[in-house]
DNA sequence: TATGAATGAGGTTTCATTCAT
DNA sequence: TATGAATGAAACCTCATTCAT
């Protein structure tokens, strides 16, 4: 019988790896649940199990461990491979699929963590803002060009191709709607970017892919 | 002689009040600069022109001054009387209206302080949640509902209808836009608003209302 | 009866000046028993009867309360005006009542702490060396020559002209000596002075003085 | 093929004696440098070229081994035998040898560090003072005495023999001079030295030795 | 009513020391 | 024997809040 219940972690290093996830972990949950400011260290090396120094062999200071919270789990959580569906599909089909791919991620904790994150404390933090822009916007920005150039062209294609926030556009407003005041009204997300893309893309029909629900 | 330069309020019950919004308008400043937790109320004080007892006077603590300037803004900010344009204009014209009319709130610091506190502060404060739910959201929801039943029914209205997140979805995306990338990348919402308004609705055409630029 | 048992200090201005004082008072002591680095804030402010943000509220940190404290006591403790004695007595009688009267600082206990200070503290704060250096070493030095070039050149003044450090090294000695190994062996400065200043000035006899012992 | 470059020590005692000395060397540096409280003992160990915690395997912790270095120098640097002189010398000769040959221990770091440190901790370490006392200054006492008690009575080797603190008042002068000031004025000790034993024995010439200079 | 000096709880960070490997 | 990751007591400093003037 181990002495860990999970996983045992028999060697030194492994050991401190581990703990080092966990910092990362607990300091992810921490400052999505009361912001940078309003975290304590202390709650963060408590929540890892670990000692309050402990946090400090690993990160610097608060905002060194903040910065690195981000940059670990922005790529994963926005843009894991696993979004980007075959290319033989038709565009609808594949923001569809990317869609609700995405809708998918609500379930997991860690990703509205790191949204709520993401989203309040930008302002305060340039660096943030700038990482953020480069790992996450301009490569998603690039990817909807490049699926749209390669469509002929109809009026939405053209626009989004222009714009392609027009395309996020339900996606994020959902995102926030969800985040803020999803005590006051739940909103059908799934529905409403089935009739977002049955308006850019009228020719094709939205049931097509429909009972592949979930 | 008064000691006031500007407009001065002679009577003790005016100028109790004049400190009062000097209160409110530094704290707005500060809150919108630094966020709430880093905020000082010292800072807030001076920036008042008023001692730091003073504040305490007006508003029992930290909280209740941020609240009571949320509350104070929300209203004034978002749903101005001005931005509700004639009745008798197509939808189309009144959204595109309305639009322009927000864009041009960006021109106001006090705007994108009052927004940006809502957007970074509300997961923390679910009483603020609360309360912009009902001043702003649901009262922007209902009037959108409201112009679109009246129109004959097309595929877009029936879509904005049901889901009036569709129509303002872009307004939100190019807002957090150039509140958090406007260092990476400027966005033209005007450009886009209309775009995404040909969209919806392709029957009429944008430049109808070109001309009236500005 | 007030409630201060020593000189009432009614109003708010004279209170807040006290405080300082008390302040500056009680760190001397603490640094002077314990040394910069191992004397606390929380200390300080608890011997000067304050709250610990008091401190704060009138020196911005530790090292400049620590700087405060040996601008304020470098000169009063070193070169008070009554030390100057009248410019008609002859030199060996002036440094006579010099020394002595510098002995007499002896028993004052805000002497020995400072002066402790100055000597442990001053290799890791070169300004401290500095400040010293002009106030009070630059000073004795210019004082000493004065006195000497006014006199008939003898081989001791003439000495003593060009290394002002040999009239006041066995005080410098005699200092440390009381301030390491008081607890292992006494010295009698005072006799160890005036055989000092004999060899210095044979010319001249030490009974002159002596009858005026304290 | 050994581990070392230099002075393979291959047995396992010698490699952990030459680590302890390591130790104690990397210690004397950083407390000379820094002082007791500011030393950290992770510095000394990776000055040390050891780890943390081998520090604590020859010293049970920061005090003593601090006490252990005092201890391990002081006869070293203070008293070693090359500086006591022929004996068949007159005692002026002996002196300015003995003057000559701390002068030029000056150049050794390790001098300086020794006696930074045993002047600036002293009086919050009385037990390094009894050492030191008892080390160094009774055997120097004791020393000055006997030499002067073999000399012909002149009033200045009474008085010497009285206070012997009147003959190296001046060394200690100087030394505190340079360990302080020296980044404001250069002291020429070695010109005062003389001066001061011209003094202390008019009858004999300094230049008698000047020759062997260096 | 208005002030700002005073307070002390609470936050971040450091570092001597321990102990499993 | 040697290591360095881990710990937590303790230090500095901040700032929301109170209260005497």
């Amino acid at each position: 019988m181990t002495k860990n219940s999970k996983a045992q972690p028999r060697s030194r290093a492994e050991q401190t790896e581990a703990r080092r996830k966990a910092i990362l972990e607990a300091a992810l949950e921490e400052f999505g649940l009361k912001g940078f400011a309003m975290t304590r260290m202390e709650d963060i090396a408590a929540k890892a199990g670990v000692g309050k120094g402990t946090v400090y062999l690993h990160f610097s200071d608060k905002e060194t461990l903040f910065e690195e919270i981000i940059k670990a789990h922005l790529v994963p959580v926005f843009l894991n491979p696993e979004k980007a569906p075959a290319p033989h599909l038709a565009p609808r089909v594949r923001f569809e699929k990317i869609f609700r791919s995405f809708l998918k991620s609500f379930d997991n904790p860690k990703f509205i963590q790191i949204l709520t994150l993401v989203i309040t404390e930008m302002p305060r933090f340039p660096k943030l803002a700038e990482i953020y822009y480069q790992l996450v916007i301009e490569r998603s920005i690039a990817l909807i060009r490049d699926l749209m150039t390669q469509e002929p062209p109809t009026p939405a294609s053209r626009a989004i191709a222009e714009f392609p926030h027009l395309l996020i556009a339900p996606v994020l407003t959902g995102t926030i709607w969800t985040l803020l005041f999803s005590a006051q009204k739940k909103l059908d997300m799934e529905k409403m970017l089935t009739v977002h893309l049955d308006i850019l893309f009228p020719e094709t029909s939205a049931t097509t892919e429909v009972q592949c629900h979930e």
